[in-house]
DNA sequence: CCCACCCTTTACGTTTACGTCAACGTCAGG
DNA sequence: CCTGACGTTGACGTAAACGTAAAGGGTGGG
């Protein structure tokens, strides 16, 4: 009913250490709440831990993924500098479709490589058909 | 004509420091012809180093970028396991396809709350215009 | 009661990716 | 010849992101 996890259940979910998760609270990524001295989990704090993972995936270091997911958890009604957060968004945005233009490279090159890999696989192929 | 590079050279081209060089050399990632004890640094040696900056932007270990390269480094002619790397180059573009995935999420996202919030903006000034 | 299992904090260890400093060689210009 | 710019190796320092071990509390089952 309650919807709440432990700290052992999120870690197995995620693929990550409890000494992880709580090295992500010292650092202000998660705050989960307290029963006693146990840590209970909420529904957000999963959504947090996600966003984590994919801040990681994506090479952010937790500095910077505290930032973003702050950016997400700001209340707009009580945002005073809109235009200074909008600034903040635009900048991400930016270096997100930097990545997404490396990434394309990358991915270029590679099936370049892949190409040219694989009509010599096919030529060695046919040599050994002929072979026989 | 030489068309050669000294290291402090290569540094500022790309926004890094002589230590830097000098450490992914440490790791394998460059190998610059010696002059004496100089190092000295061809064409080759420039888009490794390019290489190595995109791999960071996107994340990854500098052991990570070094098998990325030495992957566009090998010589078909000589691949005895074509399969092998070809397999090699099939798990890097998955891993890169799952990051464009990841981008691609964070920047619908951040495009959610960008509108959420500019509209908020504009309220707030019509707000200001009544106002006035 | 004891074991097993989950949880806690504290604290030191480790790897990566460099920065920083020391101590020295080399070469051109004034 | 001295200085200054540029280069070298070597060694120690450091921040980030955890790993790992110590030392213990709480609880349910056999």
């Amino acid at each position: 009913m309650s919807d709440t996890y432990g700290i052992a259940e999120l870690a197995r979910e995620f693929g990550v250490t409890t000494r992880t998760i709580r090295f992500y609270e010292d650092k202000g990524l998660l705050a989960p709440v307290r029963e006693g001295q146990r840590r209970v989990y909420a529904p957000r704090d999963r959504v947090r831990l996600r966003l984590i993972m994919r801040g990681k995936r994506l090479g952010f270091s937790l500095d910077e993924i505290r930032r973003l997911i702050d950016l997400y958890d700001v209340d707009p009604s009580e945002v005073t500098q809109l235009r200074h957060f909008l600034d903040k968004i635009h900048e991400h945005k930016e270096s997100l479709v930097g990545q997404q233009k490396d990434i394309a490279e990358t991915l270029a090159e590679m099936e370049r490589i892949e190409a040219q890999c694989s009509s010599l696989l096919s030529e060695k192929q046919k040599k050994r058909q002929t072979a026989n």
